[in-house]
Order: structure tokens, then C-alpha cells, then sequence
DNA sequence: CGCTGCGTTGAGCTTCTTCAACGATCGTGG
DNA sequence: CCACGATCGTTGAAGAAGCTCAACGCAGCG
């Protein structure tokens, strides 16, 4: 069955049987989403919750006035919304694909036994969020305890690091999407690229980045300097 | 036996059998802390969790420059530091006593078996770890969304309904503290207390505070007024 | 060809922080 | 019991960081 092999390789779901691997795909539903489609929003009754399969998927909040703050990524293989599955009953927070996207979708009700009924299963989810508190305490702390310049050298390592720690790549999305994930907006993201290009921090091109001073960008990023 | 009845009234521990409860209370260690004193550092090996029995705990980040941010402030019946236990294996950050506590330590490695034989016990905890999630992604809108008047605003509102919703309470901690939490520091905080103050939207003794334009604060809060 | 979305740049302004000084309160030791 | 120091909170003046608003270039695409 198509559905038990995406199943097969999403971490959520390691060291599960092929059976309790069947028993879940009984409870999927496959969905499909063009670019820039809304999967949910803030305050929506939280039914259930997805696993991207294919393109990746942003959770964001929106202020009053249309700031956006991206709070978190997902790409294939990544479980999203699952607080609603154990507390409270809505999403508190909007979803969108920022791609054409494949998800499956998981009902609330249906993944509750199956949780009650397979510890693996719970260790992996506990696993799961937790790993998630931990992002979001790093992203606090970036917002907080950074400035804006030290959070774009944070990201750029942290992309290179995912790149197999080469010094040259592209940027993963459009720098508007960044400035809002750094909670800045693109104007000033923009500003700070330039003052690193010609710091000599890096070279860019479009979406190419090429790191010329790691040691420099890792002094930023723990706040030891001013750009 | 002491220790189970402080377990029953933890709501981690719901609907667990007093066998349960015992088994439970086996693993834990009972623990003393000053007022100050710290409980563990960000990036110490994290061997267990805690709940708060009496006092209460600040979990916070600081920048190299000194600056705190405070994540979270538990008091009794609170778990914490819960996320070395199930995903990595250091504190992501420092946690140190308000006042003097008296604190239960739940060693990482006895308590994993446990939620592995006790489902209601791994649901509990997937609850707890969600809410956490929730608290988070609040802080990290408020941060990123909201200008300080509106965090400040947010949290009066916050303190009065749960004093059920009366328009006289005290601020249950101190005001240095409250600027930490709101991510700025304490001197931009007394000159928004003062301003609210001015425009008759508070009135403000010391720690006292009396609600005088509800209406006005939740604006505030939305972020749809100016200070 | 013109439109639309993205990115960039400049000027001005708002918000917040920094630095410094000072008053009040509280606990401690003389 | 008073004096002292420490901590906390407040206030003022100056400066920095980032945002708003506006204009413009550029690429992709109908």
C-alpha cells in the first residue's frame, strides 16, 4: 500500500510494526494544496492533525495591523498542529502551503487510540513535541535576546550546517518569507544583507549566499559583536 | 505515605490508581531550594524533571550582555524541564527559585518506563507539553507582534481573570521580573505603568493594581489602540 | 507590452534601550 | 534602635535599532 510506505518514513512513526503501520493508514486522509492555500486558521476547531508527504507548509500568527510571524517550517516527513490533538480544540495558529503540497491528515479522535494503545507510538510524539519546545524556546530567545542582524547570521549557519556545512548555498525561501521568520520585516532584512555583503561577512546573489567569514557571522549570531 | 498526596493533586498524575501513585512515588526525590538559588543551567546534562510542591520556579534565557528573558513561571502542581527527558539530552535553559521551594525530581530513566506501562499517564503528559507549546507560541507572538504597552496590557488581563475576573488584584511577582517576562526591561516597564496610569486606563500602587478601563486594555492588548 | 510580485534604497520617525542619578523600602549588624 | 547597604523602582536625557512610507528596478508571465 502507497500510503504505509510515506508512513514507513516519517520519524514519528519509527519502530512501529507493519501492522500498527496498516492500522494507522486506515485513519489517513490523503489531501492536496496549490501554493499559498490556507490549510487552517488561528481559532479553527482543531480536528485532527498532518504530516507533509510532499512541499512544505508554514505556521504562522498575524497581527492586527498584518505583520506576519512565521513560527515554524515543515517539510516532508514533519508532523504539524498536534496541540490541538491533546489539548484545548483549536489551532492556534494559521497554516499554509507555501508550495504545492501533499499532506495526510490525521483525525483527532482516531490517533487518540492509537496513541492509548501503542507506547512506541506515544514516546515518538513525546519526542516530537519536545523537540518542538525546543525550537520554540530558541525562538524566543532569538527575539528577545537578539538583534535582527545576529538572528540572519544564526539562520545562515544554520543553513550552511544542513548543507553539509559548505560555505556556498541558496536560500531555502524567498527572503520575504525570512523577514518574517526572523520577525523582522523585508525592508530591513534587506538592509542587513547588504551591510554583511559589504562587511565582507558574505557574498550574495539573488538567493545565493556564499559564506566568506564563518568565525564573523558566529560572533554576530552570539551577540559578542555589532555589524 | 506523604509524597502520594502531593502526586494526587498534580494534574499529571490524573486518573492514575493509588498503585500507580506509589509506584510513582518510588522514583521521586524530594528536594529544598532558596530563594535565588539556582536549580540547573542551560546546557547541563539533563537527568529528570521537576513539579513544583510549594514556591515557585523561573525557567528563563539570558544574552551575553546580561539581558534575561524569562520563559515561564511555575508554581505548585507544575511540571518542568521536561524536554531533556524525551528529546536530547541538555537543559535548554536556566531555571532558579523565586522564593524558597520545595521541589520533587522525577530522574529521567525510572519515569520513561513508567509512561511507557501507563498510557493515561502519556496522554497526560502530551497535554502538558502541548499547553506548554501553547504558552509559547503566545510569548512568541507577543514578542514578535506586540509592542510592550500590548504585552503589558495582555498580562493585567491575564492576572485579573485569574483572580476571577476582579479589577483589583497585585501583581504576583516583582516588577523586574514582569520586565524580563515582556522581554524589556525595567525601566521602559515603570514608564508604561506610569502612562497607563496617566491615561486613567490603571490605577497603580506598588504592587496594587485596580482596573479602571477594561475595555481600554483590551484594546491594548489587540493591538488596535496607541498607549 | 504592461502587469504584478519581489527586492532594494532613502528619509523620517517611533519605540525602546542605555546611562546616570535618585528616592524608597527592607533587612542586618553595630 | 539606628545606620547602613542592598535591592527595587522611578525619572530624565540621549542614542540606537528598527519600522513606515514612498519610490523605483527588475524579473516573470499573461
Amino acid at each position: 500500500m502507497e500510503i504505509r510506505k510515506h508512513l514507513s518514513q516519517v520519524d514519528l512513526f519509527n519502530g512501529l510494526s507493519l501492522q500498527e503501520l496498516d492500522e494507522i493508514a486506515r485513519i489517513v486522509s490523503d489531501k492536496e494544496y496549490k501554493k499559498g492555500e490556507l490549510i487552517f486558521s488561528d481559532g479553527d476547531d482543531g480536528i485532527g492533525f498532518y504530516i507533509v508527504i510532499s512541499g512544505r507548509v508554514k505556521v504562522f500568527k498575524v497581527s492586527p495591523d498584518g505583520k506576519e510571524q512565521i513560527m515554524h517550517i515543515f517539510g516532508p516527513g514533519h508532523p504539524f498542529a498536534e496541540v490541538p490533538v491533546f489539548e484545548g480544540s483549536c489551532y492556534p495558529a494559521n497554516a499554509e502551503a507555501l508550495e504545492r503540497c501533499r499532506l495526510f491528515f490525521f483525525p483527532k479522535k482516531g490517533f487518540v487510540d492509537l496513541i492509548h494503545a501503542n507506547p512506541s507510538l506515544a514516546m515518538n510524539m513525546l519526542a516530537s513535541l519536545s523537540q518542538r519546545l525546543k525550537q520554540f524556546s530558541n525562538l524566543i530567545e532569538a527575539l528577545s535576546l537578539k538583534e535582527v542582524p545576529g538572528r540572519l547570521a544564526s539562520y545562515l549557519l544554520y543553513l550552511s550546517d544542513k548543507n553539509g556545512s559548505i560555505d556556498e548555498f541558496e536560500l531555502d525561501i524567498a527572503k520575504s518569507q525570512l523577514a518574517s521568520f526572523l520577525g523582522t520585516i523585508p525592508e530591513t532584512l534587506s538592509r542587513i544583507f547588504t551591510k554583511m555583503g559589504s562587511k565582507e561577512l558574505i557574498r550574495i546573489n539573488g538567493p545565493q549566499i556564499a559564506i566568506l567569514d564563518r568565525t564573523g557571522l558566529e560572533d554576530l549570531a552570539e551577540g559578542e559583536t555589532k555589524l
